[in-house]
RNA sequence: UCCUGAGUAGCUCAACGGUAGAGCAUUCGGCUGUUAACCGAAGGGUUGUAGGUUCGAAUCCUACCUCAGGAGCCA
């Protein structure tokens, strides 16, 4: 019985005879000799067939086999440096178990592509090399993610994707029925369950998908996107920010560690990511506001960022900076002020080097019942709908905040993507549902 | 939602008022070490849609549709 085996296990197995399951990538052929390469989604391996060292039909059917056709390849290792992986397969069997009809081939051929034309064959387009090296990192960053909290003593506590209302009152919200004549919210974040989860178990993370109907049109902008939100009793903004840090670094580092072959087929510039290393960048809402001033910006107290100016302010760093104490009045309802100036709060954002910009958000919350109360009535907000909210304050409040951080943000700063949509398999954007 | 730009062969693009073209892909032929292989040939088009200007429109004008980039808002 041969061995069947992923192309990724072919060093295990030289000069011995297997059979690898896997989908034509490409074909070269020279007359009398033809170099299928396969792919099997753990790497691509160039097979070598001669016109006489196999039977008629065998090599005629490998001759005209179509890009993507499925087939079986039998046929014995051999290290090759000419082959790309390393690997070469002397072909002694095949077995076709799909040919790709010439008359309607396989749409994304080896040559350039425009991004609609991607965007719309999705689906298919998952099956080329970037797009498995994107994935792979976004695959170690979330399992770098959830090893750091739950190794750190957190708690994982998945928060509710159906809401029965804004968690935060700006931003616009997907409504879905519920049932007969109710109406719920696609969540937009968990903080709020978060913070209920904290007071039960100390520290915890919610990891899940996260949905904003906002009409965002930009290269950094998803309506559907995974954060991942710890939240921690007992923190003050301190202890936030260094857990932001130390998170932040540790997860550049185990892609660094685990994940170099897919950054070089990014062409990454890893000695960017070799930067990310504590102590970050710290700056008060008050210093960035004159920096930006002195580098151009129109920027007055009491606004927020624009693009722009995240650009200017995380160019001038080679690594991530934490910005804190921004103005109360451009904040949500439930940040806590800084005790010793009310006019700023107790937020904080982590900016992402070389012009990435926000990966990162939190801060501490408000956690006396008066105070709460109050911001409630000044944003207008239904004060009934936060009676479980409010309750968290009544018994036994605690200091207590966290962060978020959008994963699909994180995968393009540091792929270096120039767009987040290759973040995700199927991403969803203002203007795309579709594949 | 606003601003800017672009829609020509399956794909990537050229032609910018006078007979619509190339490379890749597909088919056929050639080649025993190719590396997005190469060489030769063939098929492939209501130029996004609708209207207008003109002897004549892919090309100029108007509207609409689609997409991209940016703004605002955010992770």
């Amino acid at each position: 019985m041969t061995n069947r085996i992923t192309i990724a296990q072919a060093a295990q197995f030289v000069d011995q005879t297997v059979e690898v399951p896997g989908w034509l990538y490409n074909l070269r052929k020279s007359g009398k000799i033809v170099f299928p390469i396969l792919r099997d989604g753990t790497g691509l391996m160039q097979c070598v067939a001669m016109k006489n060292n196999l039977p008629e039909e065998v090599f005629e059917s490998l001759k005209h086999l179509t890009q993507e056709s499925s087939l079986i390849v039998t046929g014995k290792l051999r290290a090759e440096s000419r082959a790309p992986g390393g690997y070469e397969m002397d072909v002694e069997a095949v077995e076709i178990l799909q040919k790709v009809s010439e008359a309607d081939p396989y749409p994304i051929t080896p040559k350039e592509h425009g991004t609609e034309f991607l965007m719309d064959h999705r689906h298919l387009w998952l099956r080329s090399q970037r797009q498995h090296a994107i994935i792979r990192v976004r695959h170690e960053i979330i399992k770098a993610t959830r090893d750091y909290f739950d190794n750190n003593g957190f708690t994982l506590v998945d928060t509710p994707i159906f809401t029965p209302a804004a968690c935060e009152g700006t931003t616009t919200l997907f409504e879905v029925n519920y049932f007969d004549d109710e109406k719920a919210y696609l969540t937009q974040s968990g903080q709020l369950y978060n913070e209920a989860n904290a007071m039960a178990f100390g520290k915890v993370y919610c990891f899940g998908p996260t949905f904003r109907a906002e009409k965002s049109k930009t290269r950094r902008h998803l309506t559907e996107f995974w954060m991942v939100e710890p939240e921690m009793a007992f923190a003050d903004l301190e202890e936030i920010k260094r857990v932001a840090e130390q998170f932040v670094v540790y997860i550049v580092g185990r892609v660094l560690d685990r994940r170099r072959e897919e950054l070089k087929v990014l062409e990454r510039d890893t000695s960017k990511l070799e930067l990310v290393q504590s102590p970050f960048v710290r700056m008060s809402y008050d210093d960035a506001v004159k920096n930006l001033q002195a580098n151009g910006s129109e920027i007055q107290w009491g606004g927020d960022f624009g693009g722009g100016d995240e650009t200017i302010l995380t160019r001038q760093f080679d690594r991530p900076m934490l910005v804190d104490r921004f103005p109360s009045e451009i904040k949500a309802f439930y940040m806590a002020p800084d005790p010793d100036r009310p006019e700023v709060a107790l937020g904080v954002d982590v900016l992402a080097p070389e012009g990435y910009g926000e990966i990162i958000g939190g801060g501490q919350r408000i956690h006396d019942p008066e105070l709460l109360l109050r911001r409630i009535e000044e944003h207008k907000l239904p004060k009934e709908a936060f009676d479980w909210y409010i309750d968290l304050r009544k018994y036994g409040t605690v200091p207590h905040g966290g962060f978020g951080m959008g994963i699909e943000r994180a995968v393009a700063w540091i792929c270096g993507l120039e767009h987040i949509r290759e973040t995700i398999a199927f991403p969803r954007m203002l203007y795309r549902l579709r594949p």
